[in-house]
DNA sequence: ACCTATTCATAACC
DNA sequence: TGGTTATGAATAGGT
């Protein structure tokens, strides 16, 4: 029903998807309403989005936990224990997947390693290496971008310094002349033109070398 | 949808009460599918008809004991006691766990390291190092200890062979003497004191640079 | 249960 | 995100 039909499989187009899931979650929870309404039916509706995002629909006058209750006694399952249990499951495949890891981590730091074979060390030093290098890369690409950064904020810094400093001096010989000085000693005569080339050097940008043990 | 509008409010003739129940039940269920699969929505459905009867949906791939503990963390409301608590908050904790394990684990390894400042860089970089130099070792000491061995074994299975031929010679002189004849030629002079300086030199140990790429 | 006129839900478009 | 509309789907009422 819509402007075409379309095949009741996953939907790629992850925006589709959301809208598609918005307007088809409404129209549930629409129908659990009604039927709640036409046919006095208890109904309790949870759903979850791709995304975690959840709504729920329980039928007026009864809970989620009245529902579960009754679900239990007819359906037999129960669901405290099974929830027990799964939950029990889930706690030793996340521990195993946890040590899993932990040896590996270890390895990778060079520890708990007396009991392996040649070809294991091999393949952790070729880890190793794959991640230094990219971590090195990584670095320089950081050091570089941050020593861009820090220069023109550096050019930046100079220039406004130069700018300030320039008014202060105007002010000054504004200050001298109103009282009938004259120190213009030619000093002056450069401020016009591009302010980098006509700036004093000590105002003029700097190769700077950060201190790299320092956050960037 | 149907030959005539109805307004939604209880239908109050029992059987088309329950005909129509029926129809908009699996109506729901359908959609709750639908959705399932077009979106990838986990759905909990459980509906019970005002006859007490139950029908219940699940998506595939969950269990109503996951939506609920899922719902459990979304909502707040406690489903359970707190033994369930206890036993969600350790899955939480070990998760967590996991989660930081992975993170440490891929930055080991180079992965996902574009948000990392340099001080960070500079941490793993170390640690990888630490781990090279670790394992470099270890690598030559199984190198070392297997070419000892190699070497220990070789020798003995040298021993052996020239221990098993001095045997096979006796056998023969002893056989050549039975037939009046003699072939001590001198050779058998010399089997005698430690028998490394004394064994032919085909015999002797010698170093031996094994295949490192094959296990050992 | 099946049928079908009718209403409804919604896919595509904006 | 929210509104519109053409179209396919759901279903009310009848058999």
């Amino acid at each position: 029903m819509g402007r075409g039909k379309i095949e009741i499989k996953r939907i790629e187009n992850q925006s589709n998807r959301q809208v598609t899931y918005t307007k088809r979650r409404n129209g549930i929870i629409k129908k659990a309403k009604e039927i709640t309404v036409l046919c006095d039916a208890h109904v309790s509706l949870v759903i979850f989005a791709s995304n975690g995002k959840m709504h729920e629909y329980c039928s007026p006058s009864t809970t989620l936990v009245d529902i579960l209750g009754k679900y239990h006694k007819q359906s037999g399952k129960k669901l405290w224990d099974a929830k027990h249990e799964n939950l029990s499951n889930e706690i030793d495949r996340v521990k195993k997947e946890n040590d899993n890891m932990q040896i590996e981590l270890r390895h990778l730091k060079g520890e708990d390693i007396t009991s392996l074979h040649h070809k294991e060390l091999m393949a952790i030093e070729e880890t190793l290496e794959n991640g230094v290098d990219r971590i090195r890369k990584m670095k320089d690409e950081v050091v570089n971008r941050h020593r861009k950064n820090y220069q023109k904020e550096d050019e930046e810094h100079k220039y406004l310094n130069y700018v300030l400093n320039l008014q202060h001096q105007k002010e000054m010989a504004f200050d001298s002349n109103t009282r009938g000085m004259n120190i213009d000693d030619g000093y002056h005569l450069k401020m016009r033109g591009d302010y980098n080339s006509q700036m004093p050097f000590a105002f003029r940008v700097q190769p700077i070398q950060p201190n790299l043990q320092e956050r960037i």
